[in-house]
DNA sequence: CGCCTCACG
DNA sequence: ACGTACGTGAGGCGC
């Protein structure tokens, strides 16, 4: 790419709205931008950033913006033509109007034909600004306009995903396209077609085959004209479709004669109109971008906004807060000591509503208060104890709920009001929280982000939280579970406010990072007051959202009542028997040195086996093991996964030892030399269960992860003798759904022959395997049983041919049978899963039985790869996540009815479909049947196939099962 | 800190 | 033509 070393003296950019429009909501699909009143802002913000850039880095002299309008003329050669696209996105036509509006206000022309699409537009302009000597900029992420590039009409591809923006010329469309003019890019493109377009093109040719084609025949004419040159199938298509080929070669073809007159003195770039789009910018929330481009907003120095566009563009939405019951302010005596110490205090509600300027502490109004004399704290806690609902939070020493100690208590019931409560300097923390039981345990809703942790901590206090509670963080989980639930975060998109950073306070994380206890109280407080300020905040905000998405009864009646039953779970912990473990862990290193030993041998020379780029360099390069079929990975690596290497080890005795090697070496540097490293002092592991980090509602657990202990194979089963009893007077208890994620689906898409194998309590897996393979129950072998159960898995999973065989070791064909076969005999199967997909095209979600949503935004994606990915999470999402839904239900119910009855079993583990309990001796009669029952009736499906519980105890784990 | 591999449901 | 079953977390390696 030459470009001449001065700037051109006219520089025309020419945009393609839509194209570049659609990029950006797909860009933001996975991660919405969404403001405060809900829009979805990431086509509108996409697309202004890209403007702005090119503005910036490219300073056109001329530019417009093309929008397609109307149906076309290509609508009238083919009545297909563009038929397979989408609907337009809703949240694309509400962008639209807006982008409109900033073109507007940079003074940006918009230019459309009727009847002619953007391309067209932009293509003529183009080769008439070329004439006029006009360097040209097409700018659009789309290919088909490589057609149009000349010496002085390139394709601006602006930046995206992490690529940079790019200039396309001459040159790269000739080596994209592998043609030696630019005339042959539309034969390329009609000959392959684009299914997006629906453009046919000619079956049986893709990319690859047009560009070879094109390459010998020169244009789609000549091919056709050479037909006879062709061979076999591929001739029989090109005759067949000639018509076709020519048709699409005509629809791919950008058309340069619209009637439409290049006015250079129309597209002249001009100043744009700032307060126009300060007061845009204020209303879709683009705060950064506006202090970008028109000069930020520093406190102060802006002038008193006038009435009027600008004023009314920049007001937030209110927070509003139900009224609290009074205020340590202006009543009663205790607002009078506050105020003679403090000195700074104004009654009043000045913090009500947060302004354009607003931003972090230094910005709002509010009023946060140091409770530190006994007189105040006795106060606070009398107005706490009037309240409905109260935000509360706790600071401490540390992240870990085990190790760290209390520092103070932050409480808010007023929006922008709060108190931090230190534990005082002559009091134990121990004293400081007895002192405030009245509140912890009544039955005032308490209101927290991630309040498991002060659960946790309060518990270490021996203070049992009453509820009900509401958790700002499982809102949010609920509203976008697969984003991130950061408080910082959220303060910023829901109420455009920068919470003060914890390393301003205790300093960069590092050797000498302090902790809360080593600041001077003053210091804490008003951190500490904005945290809980800002839940209570954030909670006014989530709950009319809840409400409007019907998702306020899932966190109400589910997720809320959870988080005291998993502080207890995590408080109780689960006994890991240390001894045996590490006796365990000498076995297995010895083993593992005598596989070492071996495959040195075999080897010839040492290197780390734990790594794969040199195990992998000794086994291809130096070995020369397994000739013809070496895969890899996506950085260029060899693959030396457990699929590659079991197929290897019937010939290479190495690929077995490895394998051995690498089973065993994880099992001991995972658990039996982990876990025991995490063994408190109380004997026993305290895991900690995440409630929002799953796409699909399940619990993950970490610190350990105690749902991944080994149970598949024979060494690694061993592991789960250490988890033991908590002492002789317990019993480990295990109760498991059996199949639960199967009979989800048999009762969902409502097939009465699943449905009755599971009424008439048939082993599932034996009579699929009878069905499909016709045979009768008593002859299905175990070969046929076992296949089958991989064949039900799958299609939990979404299933794929190609997945299926490789899963079970058959030919593609033999597993598209089988499949087939499946949706024969379980037609209503296949219907369920079709319904799935159209509906989450439909609604861009799917969703559980108890209305917890998964969103789905990529399931009308062009790109047919990412879109089978959320075709499959259609399917799986509501199964999985109906699980977790039902398993949550029985833990809050399990967990209620073991403290009505004042039972000493506790539940100690959650492991997806499994729920184990440390159980009382005396007790394992009485709650067996009554967990069973729990878990059986947790929830109906609403075809009654009913649930079944497997109940086993023992001394160990192991045996519990 | 990203990648690979592998433990579980 | 493409790439391929759903959901997690942790350890070790190598940059």
């Amino acid at each position: 790419m030459s470009e001449p070393t001065a700037a051109p003296a006219k520089k025309l950019f020419l945009l393609d709205a839509f194209a570049l429009i659609y990029r950006s909501h797909f860009a933001f699909a996975k991660n919405p931008r969404v403001n405060s009143k809900g829009m979805n802002t990431g086509a509108v913000l996409g697309f202004t950033n890209t403007l702005v850039e090119v503005l910036q880095k490219e300073q056109p002299t001329h530019i417009g913006v093309c929008f397609d309008a109307g149906k076309t003329f290509r609508h009238e050669k083919d009545e297909n033509y563009k038929a397979n696209r989408q609907a337009m996105p809703e949240d694309i036509g509400i962008a639209i109007p807006y982008i409109k509006q900033i073109l507007e206000g940079f003074h940006i022309p918009i230019l459309l034909m009727k009847g002619y699409e953007a391309d067209d537009v932009i293509g003529t302009l183009a080769q008439q600004a070329e004439r006029e000597g006009f360097e040209v900029f097409m700018m659009t992420p789309d290919k088909d306009y490589c057609q149009l590039v000349t010496e002085h009409i390139k394709i601006y591809r602006p930046a995206f995903m992490g690529n940079a923006a790019e200039v396309l010329d001459v040159a790269h469309v000739l080596a994209r396209f592998e043609v030696e003019r630019v005339e042959q890019v539309v034969d390329i493109l009609g000959l392959q077609g684009d299914a997006s377009d629906n453009i046919p093109g000619i079956p049986g040719i893709g990319e690859k085959t047009a560009k070879t084609l094109i390459q010998r025949f020169g244009s789609v004419e000549n091919l056709i004209a050479n037909s006879d040159q062709l061979k076999g199938k591929q001739q029989e298509n090109v005759r067949n479709f000639a018509e076709q080929g020519l048709l699409s070669k005509e629809l791919a073809t950008i058309h340069v004669n619209v009637p439409i007159e290049f006015e250079p003195d129309k597209l002249v770039m001009e100043a744009p109109d700032a307060n126009r789009l300060r007061a845009l910018f204020e209303e879709l929330e683009f705060r950064q971008l506006s202090a970008r481009i028109l000069g930020g907003e520093v406190a102060g120095s802006r002038p008193a906004a006038p009435a009027g566009p600008v004023g009314r563009g920049a007001r937030r939405p209110k927070v509003v807060a139900p009224a609290g019951q009074g205020s340590l302010f202006g009543e009663g005596s205790a607002a009078v000591v506050i105020a003679a110490e403090n000195g700074e205090f104004a009654p009043g509600e000045a913090h009500q509503e947060y302004h354009g300027s607003t931003k972090t502490l230094a910005d709002v109004p509010h009023n946060y208060h140091l409770v530190d004399t006994p007189a105040l704290r006795k106060s606070l806690l009398g107005f706490l104890l009037q309240q409905k609902e109260v935000s509360f939070d706790t600071e401490t020493t540390g992240l870990n709920t085990m190790t760290a100690r209390l520092v103070g208590l932050s409480f808010s019931w007023h929006v922008g009001e709060a108190y931090y409560v230190p534990v005082p300097q002559d009091e134990t923390a121990q004293a400081l929280v007895e002192e405030f039981c009245p509140f912890f345990e009544s039955n005032i809703v308490k209101i927290g982000q991630n309040i498991k942790y002060d659960l946790l901590i309060l518990k270490n206090y021996q203070v049992r939280v009453n509820g009900p509670f509401f958790d700002t963080m499982l809102a949010h989980y609920l509203i976008e579970p697969d984003m991130r639930h950061n408080m910082d975060v959220l303060a910023e998109t829901y109420l455009h406010y920068t919470p003060v950073p914890i390393t301003d306070l205790i300093g960069p994380k590092g050797k000498n990072q302090k902790t809360m206890a080593d600041l001077p109280p003053n210091e804490v407080s008003d951190y500490a007051c904005e945290d809980a300020d800002v839940t209570l905040q954030l909670r006014h905000v989530f709950e009319p959202m809840l409400k409007s998405l019907g998702l306020l009864e899932l966190l109400n009646e589910v997720e809320n009542p959870l988080v005291p039953v998993l502080a207890d779970v995590e408080f109780a912990g689960v006994r890991i028997d240390s001894e045996a473990m590490g006796e365990y862990s000498a076995e297995l290193q010895g083993y593992v040195q005598d596989l070492e030993t071996q495959i040195f041998k075999e080897a010839g020379e040492e290197f780390n086996i734990g790594s794969p780029k040199q195990l992998g360099e000794v086994l291809f390069d130096k070995m020369q093991v397994g000739r013809g079929t070496i895969k890899k990975t996506k950085t260029g690596q060899y693959a030396t996964g457990e699929e590659v290497l079991s197929q290897l080890a019937g010939d290479y005795p190495i690929a077995g030892l490895i394998l051995e090697y690498r089973q065993l070496s994880k099992l001991r540097s995972t658990y039996v030399e982990a876990l025991p490293q995490l063994v408190c002092q109380d004997g026993r592991v305290h895991t900690s269960f995440n409630q929002a980090v799953t796409a699909t509602g399940r619990l993950s657990s970490t610190n350990p992860n105690l749902q991944n202990i080994p149970i598949r194979t024979e060494k690694g089963r061993e592991i789960r003798k250490a988890f033991v009893p908590r002492d002789d007077n317990h019993l480990l208890l295990a109760a498991d759904y059996s199949q639960v994620e199967l009979r989800i689906m048999a009762d969902f898409s409502g097939d009465a022959t699943m449905i009755e194998a599971f009424r008439l309590g048939q082993d599932v897996h034996r009579s699929t395997a009878s069905k499909v393979f016709h045979v009768p129950l008593e002859e299905v072998d175990g070969e046929m049983r076992r296949k089958a159960k991989t064949v039900n898995f799958g299609i939990i999973y979404g299933i794929s041919a190609f997945g299926l065989a490789q899963r079970i070791g058959i030919s593609r064909k033999e597993a598209t049978d089988i499949i087939e076969t499946y949706f024969q005999e379980f037609p209503s199967v296949k219907q369920f899963m079709d319904d799935s997909i159209n509906r989450a095209r439909e609604l861009e979600y799917a969703e559980t039985l108890l209305k917890r949503r998964r969103y789905l935004r990529d399931i009308n994606s062009r790109n047919a790869t990412l879109r089978g990915y959320t075709e499959r999470n259609a399917i799986n999402a509501p199964i999985q996540g109906t699980a977790a839904d039902i398993i949550k239900k029985a833990m809050i119910n399990i967990h209620d009815w073991l403290e009505k009855e004042r039972l000493g079993t506790k539940m100690i583990l959650q492991v997806h479909d499994e729920l184990v309990f440390d159980a009382v001796k005396e007790e394992v009669d009485y709650v067996t049947p009554k967990i069973k029952e729990l878990m059986t009736q947790a929830l109906l499906l609403p075809h009654g196939v009913p649930l079944e519980v497997e109940v086993g105890t023992g001394s160990n784990w192991l045996k519990a099962h």
